[in-house]
DNA sequence: GACTGCGTTTCACTTATTGAAACGCGAATT
DNA sequence: AATTCGCGTTTCAATAAGTGAAACGCAGTC
């Protein structure tokens, strides 16, 4: 069974998603976007209209409804990793006043794994990265996405000056949990979010860099250990 | 054309919501709570996860899944009357210091109208109202819910004591735009939001009912006469 | 006035969805 | 141990349901 899902259901989560991807869409670029003929796209518009997850504003353009603003607040309440995350995120922004996020891998979409923010603090200095939860990243050439895809080396943190973004510097950690067998034998560790820690490259130096590295590498690490209970990436 | 709507997804975003309303659900309950085959709702369920809408944690049970998560956040974003309106939500809470929440009319579902928290600020009092984004309230009974329906008496705004949640008042105003004919005049005005104080009621006395009510009118009021740009409910 | 592109509706084709039934499984019950 | 129960899953024939080409009216544009 290598594909048993419904059609008409994907086309129209995937029209769901290039309409909230655009933030506005004609009916004629939606269709051209997702390859449907205008009159199926038109028909399954319809139902995701009449259900509240995408509206047409008085251009006859369609947007996201409110259905999934709601949907997705409930959704991130019910994220525990980030509650438990949260007193990490303030301590690491109150000791070097950079902006901190965490991330958790995305679904794979088409055209390589992606990274999600879902939760940040802002940093507190005038000039400050800035980014919002929500946001995806990509997790090549990303400090975060290294972490995510398990490249961490033995210091524990990743250092990436000037990847995806230009200008900053980004080190991220890893918050990983134990991996069991059946029986109850720890077989490894499995990573299912990053602590990172985004600066602007001119304000940072080697020793500020290994600071704030072993500093998000501890947080991390305590991030789950204190509490250990239900969390699933 | 009454419902030319697809069966098929209704179904598969009614199970999405009930996936996201419970937080974590079973197969079974999904497909007792939908009123679906075993058979049905686990196909589309498939399909769900396949796209990311939902994820299976290690129990078997389906939750939120990371997709709903990004699509709302970007869709929050999206929404200009959020950044609008926060300015305003600020100096309430700093006037006051009682939460503020800006409320849309979530879209009609079964049982009857819903306001829905789309942004908000909490006080600074160290018993303060605590709502959430994506938190749903009922119309009936509530300020914003008056507000919302267009049933603000001419004092500009709506009190609301111990209604649908007790202990506290609710204070809320409208944000309004006004209609046009298609040859430009005005024909009148359209509730888009609402801002609304929402404070324990042991702390608050007639005089500070008055107080706030003014300020929250004012500041409903001034929402959208600085800056009138592209927006919709 | 001809043309283009959009949103929309219609309709015959047939594909893709459907749900009952059956299965294996684990847990609770006898 | 044997039994019952409910869950997740798969299969499969019936047909209900989704599909897209075509045609239409409309507004701009050339």
């Amino acid at each position: 069974m290598a594909e048993p899902s419904t059609r008409t259901v994907e086309r129209a989560l995937q029209l769901l998603g290039s309409v909230c991807d655009a933030g506005s869409l004609t009916l004629a670029d939606a269709a051209r976007g997702t390859e449907l003929s205008a009159s199926t796209a038109l028909r399954l518009l319809r139902t995701l209209e009449s259900s509240g997850f995408v509206r047409k504003d008085q251009d006859g353009a369609y947007r996201p409804g409110l259905r999934i603003v709601q949907l997705g607040a409930q959704a991130l309440r019910h994220e525990s990793i980030i509650s438990l995350a949260e007193p990490a995120l303030e301590r690491i922004v109150d000791a070097t006043g950079e902006s901190a996020y965490l991330n958790v891998q995305a679904h794979h979409g088409p055209g390589g794994g992606h990274g999600l923010y879902i939760a940040m603090r802002e940093g507190t200095h005038s000039v400050r990265h800035s980014s919002w939860v929500g946001r995806t990243v990509p997790l090549e050439g990303s400090a975060s996405g290294a972490v995510l895809t398990g490249k961490t080396p033995a210091a524990g943190y990743v250092v990436v000056d000037r990847g995806v973004e230009s200008d900053v510097t980004a080190i991220a950690a890893p918050i990983a949990v134990a991996t069991h067998a059946p029986d109850g034998r720890i077989t490894g560790t499995r990573v299912i979010a990053a602590l990172s820690v985004v600066a602007p490259s001119y304000r940072i130096d080697a020793e500020k860099i290994k600071a704030i590295g072993e500093l998000v590498a501890a947080e991390a690490h305590n991030v789950l250990t204190a509490d250990q209970q239900e969390n699933q990436p």
